[in-house]
DNA sequence: ATAGTAACACGAAATTTTTCGTAGATCAAG
DNA sequence: CTTGATCTACGAAAAATTTCGTGTTACTAT
């Protein structure tokens, strides 16, 4: 194994995550659509981070990236919170939102989308380009196959 | 090496492609910022695929997605232009547009901002996600570390 | 030449997303 | 009970994005 660079360690790697991601997506297609849109996902990252969180958390948060009014977090709030984005508990005067999505599966959605709007659905060259520029040819990808199938064979022993 | 299962190899190398991402994105914090919207981005696609082409071609392409009027095309690649994210050529009297972002950097670009914000800079868990959802406690970071230490050391050697 | 077709420019309507102002309710302290 | 601070709700302004209609010009074929 140690033969093989980097270069050719990512290839197959990457030529795996695609195959994996695909099959994924198939058996997703009927999940509900999550879309939060970027300020509503920056909102979710605090959520996500800080666990429930009044708006005036939420707010303070965001005013550490950039200045923004407390009405203008509370109405994103509001906002998300009509479209099921958020939950909330209303017990106190002033309420704690929380998110109703979880980090993994929204990251699982807007990877998919991403992928396909940018890279064409590639997940080959989504992992490619995060390294640099690496033109594959049609030669090595029929190398990596090879490797792959070598690889693939030792996994299922190695595997725990 | 045969050691490893492919979870193990996926998070050395998952590392690995996180180092790099950042120093590529540090070197890049000067350029110009590519921020095409949803539908440009469509546009820029179709000219990337299909090369050169007039406003019908574009919008002949577009139709196939979803039903788009030939002046929407039309002006969403005037905007672009205005943009410097297409030229065109005025010879004949149906102008020829052209990408004038390559397909690469503004995957970069595009690439990084995702990462920000949607996986918090980390393409560690971007490929974790795209693989599926395996938690990283922080034992198997360490043992990461270590491992890429070997990795790294190997891969000078055999690297061609 | 003239009618018909296809192209461009331009402005503005429509839609979506983001921001903010105001009114009314609740609570705590004097 | 009144004042002041803080909260929610709501509507609407502002900004960004997308779509489309109209007028004009250029080319083609009769």
């Amino acid at each position: 194994m140690l033969l093989f660079s980097f270069y050719e360690k990512l290839r197959i790697l990457a030529y795996e995550i695609s195959r994996r991601l695909e099959a994924r997506r198939e058996s997703m297609e009927n999940t509900a659509p999550i879309k939060p849109t970027e300020t509503e996902l920056e909102i979710l990252q605090i959520l996500w981070q800080h666990g429930p969180s009044t708006v005036r958390l939420v707010n303070e948060e965001q005013n550490k990236a950039k200045e923004t009014g407390y009405t203008t977090t509370l109405k994103l709030l509001q906002i998300m919170y009509e479209k099921n984005l958020v939950s909330r508990d209303e017990e106190s005067r002033s309420h704690v939102y929380r998110a109703a999505v979880t980090e993994e599966e929204t990251q699982q959605h807007l990877l998919g989308r991403f992928l396909d709007t940018t890279f064409r659905g590639s997940a080959m060259k989504l992992v490619m380009q995060a390294l640099g520029n690496h033109r594959t040819t049609p030669d090595e990808l029929n190398q990596i196959r090879h490797l792959l199938k070598k690889l693939e064979d030792d996994s299922s022993h190695a595997d725990s």
